[in-house]
DNA sequence: CAAGATGAAATTGTATGCAATCCATAATTC
DNA sequence: GAATTATGGATTGCATACAATTTCATCTTG
């Protein structure tokens, strides 16, 4: 986005940093759950597939783990994280605490530009929903959490941006794991209703509007039915 | 040079990991001033000293990379880190948002077994503050930010309290950059008025109270003059 | 003398080797 | 036949080797 470099180097995100690109590759792949919690991943599987020795993979998964997308055990290897019904409440008790401050803060920072985005992002949005197959719906819940990143990204705070994308991508995995119906659509009208707020600059309403978006993905889970496959992970421990 | 520390709880198991150990060293001589802001630190003079090989260095410095106490830059290798102005008013900015919260939290669920250990912690800051010498003073540091760690631990919440350990680290850092009085004197009383409001279980006080301990803390910084040596290194960017 | 060029030493980035550990399956015992 | 114990392969933890990069002192050159 930003070519021309002045004789300042502010930030030198130009990095052929294969950690990065490793980390970004597999964080990717959780949060569109085309990884499945509980996955094992094999350091020299990862390294044969992204052409670099174990010292490299092992960063990455080590990355991974601080944001708690993955758990390592020690001389077992790393999994991809199976957060427990008391993780994802946290999880969700933590984001409703950043993300309606988060609200506040934007309601007074937006601007115009930050308002067409949105807009577009929402369209974008009800493209996917309308779409059907499994690739639209991996778009539709990346699109999903875009969104919230966003709302942190106007906030101005990059602190709590990065908790939020922490938070944003574990919450993808508890979807997977309690999630019960693709309850997005009511997300979407949401989504229009937080930025609504955001656009009269009521950031009461705002965070108010998102609390109560929260608490509505939190109840289309149901804690007490894992869903679908790795019973024996699950057991494991 | 290490008194068990009770206070601090730890959330992973116990493992003989020499990477943990290590980066707790090193956390703990950040967090308490012996190694300033902007310091290098060489993988191999790291390693000798504890005895072991770059490989484990490398790991515990990615972590605390991680947690914003050490930047990481390619090539050049890692740096205590020195925040900015605009980074420290983040910090603070998002220790008010969730330490209030966790105020709330922990007025709901204190107990008795925590009042006491709140009230011996409380003295035990008294001596330290009454103690002269830099030892003396260094422990204060770390029993001030102790505190704040042990609202989050009764508070429940594993996640914002792991955010809360980074927030209390890098505060330690901005303090020691920006910092001016020995105002920890003003802070002392604050805390025992935490203690109050989450004894008479007033959420809504306690809540209130923090975010005026943290105003204070934070008034007592002066942005504009970053304390003490590193200049060359502050300029380095 | 300032500014740049040069090269050696120091330091980091990555691959690889080896020992320790784990896991699954076969063999053994009762 | 069930439970327990060997055994071999797979996988991780860590140290080390080597290449790439930076740093710093020294040496030009104008």
């Amino acid at each position: 986005m930003k070519p021309a470099d002045s004789t300042v180097p502010l930030r030198d995100d130009v990095q052929d940093d294969r950690t990065q690109f490793i980390r970004d590759a597999l964080h990717n792949a959780i949060v569109e759950r085309r990884l499945a919690p509980g996955a094992k991943l094999v350091e020299t599987e990862v390294g044969e597939l992204f052409d670099v020795s174990r010292t490299v993979v092992r960063a990455s998964l080590q990355m991974l783990a601080f944001e708690g997308l993955v758990r390592i055990e020690r001389n077992r290897g790393a999994f991809v994280a199976y957060p427990s019904p008391d993780e994802a409440r946290q999880i969700f008790e933590s984001r409703r605490v950043i993300e309606s401050e988060i609200a506040k803060c934007a309601a007074q920072r937006i601007t115009d530009t930050d308002i067409a985005m949105f807009k577009a992002h929402l369209q974008e949005e009800d493209r996917l929903l309308a779409e059907r197959g499994p690739n639209a719906r991996r778009a539709a819940i990346k699109a999903s959490g875009d969104y919230h990143l966003m709302l942190a990204s106007v906030a101005g705070n990059l602190i709590l941006e990065r908790f939020m994308r922490e938070l944003i991508a574990r919450s993808s995995l508890v979807i997977a794991l309690y999630g019960q119906s693709g309850a997005s659509s009511c997300a979407r009208s949401e989504h229009a209703d937080i930025l609504d707020a955001l656009v009269a600059q009521d950031g009461k309403k705002a965070a108010d509007t998102i609390r109560h978006h929260i608490d509505h993905i939190e109840e289309d889970l149901d804690y007490k039915v894992a869903s679908n496959a790795p019973l024996r992970d699950a057991l494991r421990i």
